[in-house]
DNA sequence: ACAAGACTTTCCTTAATGGAAAGTAGGGTG
DNA sequence: CACCCTACTTTCCATTAAGGAAAGTCTTGT
């Protein structure tokens, strides 16, 4: 439980850290705005999500948006907390590198 | 060609990023130091300085000492700036996140 | 030549990724 | 209420990455 940074490699892997990375300053993102900034398939972004909801990193909110049904995600604080650790333990490693 | 970051996925995956790491601020680093202070096998390291080094991230140096074999390893120009923008990609990634 | 050390490659196994396509679920419509 | 459509999810497949152990190769001192 250092206040300084973990190296997380759930996190770590390229689209969950872009997916990471677009929560973390914002309230929430729906799904199709991520994938389509993400530039990946549906059932990708869907396995990406499955993943870090299972670590408790984010929480799936659903709701009706012009009778759709959408979904709004976020990061957990514990999300939030992994996240901030790991890009710390990036900063730590990368420090002094040039 | 920008000057400012692009992601690099053959040296975002951890233990290469590691690798990167401790070869950017020195001028070289050992074969086995650098195994050592990865906690890896011989054949885990030497298949990533492989790969580092088809990509023309790294040269490898050999020379002598104590009447064994070693060889050093240092980051080539190449290596250094996609290492540098690799890890201005990130920072740009993670800017702002908290 | 030979021994020994320092990597390299091979062999094997496990896990991660990605996309297409089929499947499921929830809300709207006639 | 049956049906449909949209918005994800899961399954299926194929590719690639990774790790370690063990065998192999190369170099250097004797």
């Amino acid at each position: 439980m250092s206040n300084h940074g973990e190296f997380n490699e759930l996190i770590h892997a390229p689209i969950r850290l872009r997916i990471c990375a677009s929560l973390a300053p914002l309230k929430y993102v729906e799904f199709a705005q991520l994938r389509d900034s993400l530039g990946i398939a549906d059932s990708v972004l869907s396995k990406h999500l499955k993943q870090l909801s299972e670590a408790g990193f984010i929480d799936v909110e659903k709701f009706s948006k012009g009778g759709r049904s959408h979904m709004r995600l976020m990061l957990t604080p514990n999300g939030r907390q992994a996240y901030v650790r790991h890009v710390a333990a990036l900063r730590a490693l990368t420090e002094g590198s040039y």
